[in-house]
DNA sequence: CAAGTTCATATGCATGTGCCTACGATCTGT
DNA sequence: ACAGATCGTAGGCACATGCATATGAACTTG
């Protein structure tokens, strides 16, 4: 019966605000982004996971394959085939770490930079597209906000307050 | 060989922005706080369909269980074992229309207001702390650019250009 | 009235994915 | 040198999901 009675330190207490909750609207623009996507991944024979995995190795290099799985956030037994299709059609290099024999040391060959170029032009082609739509003034700070948000070393759980 | 030599129309022919691509921002984010809301909805015994659910039932009421699940982009079969447990809960009211008997008429219980609006409330009370990360300059934008991109009809796929 | 369609529902299949185990090669600490 | 940990790889189990089909009730159209 209480609904929650007690006081909250933060803006609203029962029904918060006017505006959806934010996953309930990112989880299908991430859905339509991603779907956006595949034309492009198509016509490049990859994967969303080779995609990917072309787009990590560009960063900082990795030592270790499960590392790499686990920047991607990726299973570790799952990647291998993606991995062997990349090395198979030349987009990447696998050679075993001459310091420890155990690692294979992963990392982009010219032509699979190429091809993450290629393909990374089209998506971010069609993405600025897409931010064409949005007023100018949003614009920058729906971006800003985007690389912000994405940069946190992590999203605390929601707590549950009231109800049982 | 030839790269993308043709001129394009859009700001970056070859590797366009400096940023990451929006999709591989979104997607970790969402996964993210797709996990933060469990807490919320384990604690009342709600998946995250039955939220999707309770969520679409507020807005305008929908005549039948195809468009319901049409709606939250639910398989039309796999919906029916949610909205049976929903029924079984008291959360929701499925009865026939009297005008077209095949159809459900299904709509939220006074009950199941209550608990949207609670699993709501804690919801958006961690997503409102989860933007106060955000500068105020960018918080802004931010929320309304994720509206206004939410608010499309449809995002237009992708066009692969130069490579095969 | 008959044919075709729509709805809610049950069921099955194929796939993608998370997780767990196993195994051989290799490294590290003792 | 030996025990234990780590890496890459293979395989299996479980589950969620997308897609397809089937069925009975009810509606619609000719």
């Amino acid at each position: 019966m209480a609904e929650n009675a007690a006081p909250r330190d933060t803006p609203t207490g029962g029904r918060p605000t006017a505006r959806p909750d934010l996953a309930a609207m990112l989880v299908p623009l991430c859905r339509a982004l991603v779907d956006a996507e595949r034309p492009v991944l198509d016509a490049h024979g990859l994967t969303m996971w080779a995609y990917s995995v072309l787009l990590r190795l560009d960063d900082t290099p990795i030592r270790t394959q499960a590392a790499l799985a686990d920047a991607i956030r990726a299973d570790r037994t799952r990647i291998i085939p993606v991995l062997d299709d990349l090395e198979s059609r030349g987009l990447i290099h696998r050679r075993p770490d001459p310091g420890d024999r155990r690692v294979r040391l992963v990392s982009l060959t010219p032509e699979g930079r190429r091809v993450r170029d290629a393909v990374q032009g089209d998506i971010q082609r069609g993405e600025e597209e897409l931010l064409t739509r949005l007023p100018a003034a949003d614009r920058e700070g729906f971006v800003r906000g985007l690389l912000t948000l994405h940069a946190l070393p992590e999203i605390p759980p929601h707590r549950p307050s009231g109800a049982a």
